[in-house]
DNA sequence: CGGGATCCGCACGGATACTG
DNA sequence: CAGTATCCGTGCGGATCCCG
């Protein structure tokens, strides 16, 4: 197994590794402010990602137990996704992220040719 | 060109994506916690990164306002890169980072059949 | 010493179509 | 509605060698 032997350097490397991608954080955010969500109403709003990603997202989220899925076998099918209580976590860390985020956006601006 | 069309959902995301990747969380640490430091020394300490990468991370650090690089012509050459001071504000959101992110050392544990 | 050049593998992400 | 299945493009990261 391919051991990754990351250096000891950054303890939240771990962490980050788990919410990073382009969509995570947004589903992340997403559940934090407006609560529990169903799949539909995630991808709407997460537009352009496919169902596919974003499932897999999920699911990725879910094994890190920082979502949870509850499923009702109903037809339709319902499927809602929320926070667990380290999701929240991390959901509040990213806030404390907003600030010095902005000044991103900002920067790097396209050098054209 | 390939517009990312990312929702806003997650205003920290442009700050987040610049901070992603293997490398780069632990080139801010290395450099926030112990100041300016020189290429090889990067290299040693994040082993096994190789120089390219490690170049192209710093470069791309650079790029974003996050780190400096400070280049004296002699021979050998002598290059130290640094923490800007949106570098250090970057450093100290992600120690924020480090106490939820202990908590997923002990998590997705190896699914063994 | 601090890179650049080149080649490569793989995982992430995307598009489209189909299904219980 | 909430996914799966399949195919594919791209970019990160890595290995090795070479250069000013």
């Amino acid at each position: 197994m391919k051991r990754e032997t990351t250096p000891d350097t950054c303890p939240a490397a771990p962490a980050l590794r788990a919410i990073a991608g382009r969509w995570k954080t947004h589903i992340i955010y997403l559940l934090g402010e407006e609560g529990p969500v169903r799949f539909n109403a995630i991808q709407r709003r997460l537009a352009p990602v496919s169902p596919k990603v974003l499932t897999s997202r999920l699911r990725e989220l879910a094994k890190d137990d920082l979502v949870w899925r509850e499923q009702e076998e109903t037809i339709p099918p319902k499927v809602t996704y929320g926070l667990t209580d380290l999701g929240r976590e991390v959901h509040e860390v990213l806030k404390s992220f907003d600030a010095v985020g902005r000044k991103f956006d900002s920067v790097a601006p396209e050098e054209k040719s």
